[in-house]
DNA sequence: ATCGATAGGAAACTAACTTAACAATCACCG
DNA sequence: CGGTGATTGTTAAGTTAGTTTCCTATCGAT
């Protein structure tokens, strides 16, 4: 976490604390329990000093005393620990086939998960059982819903800020309708945060996968669909009009498996390299497969047809990514999605990659299942419910 | 400019008062000649701390009382600038057939300027050119060689740390043996920075041209070589390898002109779109041309298969936009280089745009010169050279 | 020539942090 | 089983900053 003393504004001594409460609270969060002197250690900051701005936020209800530590020579030291009823999040992950949904202290731990399969038809429909899902949740965390101090939505689609609507949705009918978004704001009140899917699940990569050591990386998903999420300096990157990453609009049509409706609606790679596009280019090339994970199996069995079609979507892939590193240069390329975290694709991806990129960077499979955009959602909720509290600590 | 208190670290009452003095030479270096009065109503700090972090500032020699200002009732304020003499910078520029070179004084006026015709054959002759366009300069600036604090060259080529040389120079022969980086350090000290010299129009982009009022945009050259300048949060993007940017190496390959050469040498996009590619195809189309200039020439004239090669390289340039666009989605993409400045491409590059992009952000062409690059130069000069200067004063 | 506005500084006070010294406590060892 | 030494957390004094309030000197305008 970053403390920034805004643009040209001039400081006031205030600023002192206020920064360093949040470093010590950022210490608190990541140590688990520690005691004052850990702290002072900890910030490099001196004992006096710890034991003042940890009773600010002790008084604000951030922390309290959890403990002591005894086995050492000298008087037990007084533990301190994140007072995890400060406040609850709530991640969702709104798909076309699944809802996903958690609740998690702010500590971080998972106080309720479930994830079930939609029947809804329509935008109302799938609000309302959002709501349920969150009704239910809320009730097994054995929290009121109204101590939610915050929640995120993953979603597909972007926030358009014209049009106050989400867009480019995708597969999600009536899912870009300002009324929607309108209905979900209503629903969850002024703490909804609406993330793109993919962006939450580069997030979650960030904080539990393989982008937890570097601050810079990729997160590129392909499977049904087709995204992107792009962490510069440790922050995800929306872009000016929330498109940044939606590479499934980059301009390379020639997979065999193009579909130019497709195009024209979710973008010129995504129609040639969505899960859709493989079982287009498989077909065409005479292999009877009714999905792509199909074709995968089939190639993967010795079928030489369908291995050349998997070669055929590796290239195409690589080339997207060859794209993100000419134009951003990230440190770790994370691979994701049912295609992306493919046996055996990660590293026909980088054997194309060799011949295309200028640099190799690092390139990884992603290890998160199908729950990580909610861990996303989670971990992005937590920053923003942290954010809120110190900026509402009354000493700052 | 933003004062970042850096990471998880505390912070000591001593740095309100960097901050501020940082504020107020912000001040002073945007505003001009202000009293202390105007400085405190500017910064929102009091009277008395604005003459205490005056005076230490001006101790350190970095600004001075330049003059009083009367005509309104009261006594005449003492006015304030920044010591011009206080630092110098020297700007270079290098290129294949040209060197170009500038020295500023830390106020920013240029004090000298020159441009020469190369005339070296190898990269110890071009060094040895530029240290002499260096002396000359400082002759004419009426400054000392010592007096430089900043020296920063734009060259093509990326800085690549495990080899310690430039790599991806392009046509400059020799430019990216470990030897030239030593030697150019050798010659012109530890203050030297290199730049990408597109890297470094970005900047001037950003200091005196389009880029002036947006924090994020896309600086993207097409001439004879290909290339991107990234800001975003109006900071240059290097990215983790040097590479980002280097859009030549973008994976398109469909482009009439191609030349598979190229393509190995120099990237997919460069051998596809590049002033050289353009010659190749309006040749391959059956226009006798000897330069690209001459192609968009008679396009212009009204020669329709020069047009439909012109228009060829439009959607190419838009494609790499919109690859951009789908990547990073900057606020504004301005167009430079000696192609992508010419008479009418910008709006045919935009009519591509709207049907590959999934937003069309304002897309505007570069109205700088050939100097952009020494511009460049010496705006990242200042910048560096204020850091290093303030850094250095005695009171942080 | 006087009035009122303005510049700059001095004194007193508030906000933070640091160092140094200290009291209290606990493990460990002879 | 009591002394020794390490360790915790506090108190007191001193330093660095910034603010408010008041004051004096100055200059244009009436």
């Amino acid at each position: 976490m970053t403390v920034v003393a805004g643009g040209a504004s001039a400081a006031r001594p205030q600023l002192i604390r206020a920064i360093n409460e949040q470093v010590l609270l950022d210490h608190i969060r990541r140590s688990g329990p520690v005691s004052r002197t850990e702290l002072a250690r900890l910030s490099g900051l001196s004992k006096p000093t710890v034991s003042a701005a940890l009773s600010t936020i002790e008084r604000a209800g951030l922390v309290h005393a959890t403990g002591q530590r005894t086995g050492v020579p000298g008087p037990a030291a007084q533990l301190y620990e994140v007072r995890p009823e400060a406040g609850f999040v709530l991640g969702l992950d709104v798909g076309r086939e699944f809802l996903r949904g958690a609740v998690a202290d702010l500590a971080g731990n998972v106080r309720s998960r479930m994830n079930l399969r939609t029947k809804a038809a329509d935008a109302t429909a799938r609000i309302q059982e959002l709501s349920d899902l969150a009704g239910t949740l809320a009730a097994e965390a054995g929290i009121k819903p109204e101590q939610l101090t915050q929640t995120v939505l993953g979603s597909p689609g972007v926030y358009d800020a014209r049009l106050d609507a989400l867009t480019l949705t995708g597969r999600l009918s009536g899912w870009d309708s300002p009324a929607t978004l309108a209905a979900l704001r209503d629903r969850f009140g002024p703490s909804l945060i609406i993330e793109n899917d993919i962006d939450a699940a580069a997030l979650a990569e960030r904080v539990h996968g393989h982008g937890r050591d570097v601050d810079s990386f990729a997160f590129v998903s392909v499977g049904t669909g087709i995204g992107m999420g792009l962490v510069l300096d440790g922050k995800l990157r929306h872009g000016s009009h929330g498109v940044a990453g939606e590479i499934g609009y980059l301009p390379f049509t020639e997979g065999s498996g193009s579909d130019p409706r497709d195009a024209r609606k979710r973008g010129g790679f995504d129609a040639s390299a969505s899960a859709a596009a493989v079982v287009r280019a498989a077909r065409r090339a005479g292999v009877r497969a009714s999905s792509a994970e199909k074709v995968f199996a089939a190639a993967a069995r010795g079928d030489a047809v369908a291995a050349a079609v998997v070669a055929e979507e590796a290239l195409l892939v690589a080339k997207a990514i060859c794209t993100v590193i000419t134009v951003v240069d990230p440190e770790l390329i994370v691979l994701g999605g049912g295609i992306g975290q493919a046996a055996g694709f990660l590293e026909a991806v980088i054997g194309q990659l060799r011949h295309l990129a200028p640099v190799l960077p690092d390139v990884q499979a992603s290890v998160l299942g199908a729950d990580s955009v909610v861990a996303g959602c989670i971990a992005a909720g937590l920053d923003q419910a942290w954010n809120q509290l110190v900026a509402r600590s009354p000493a700052i």
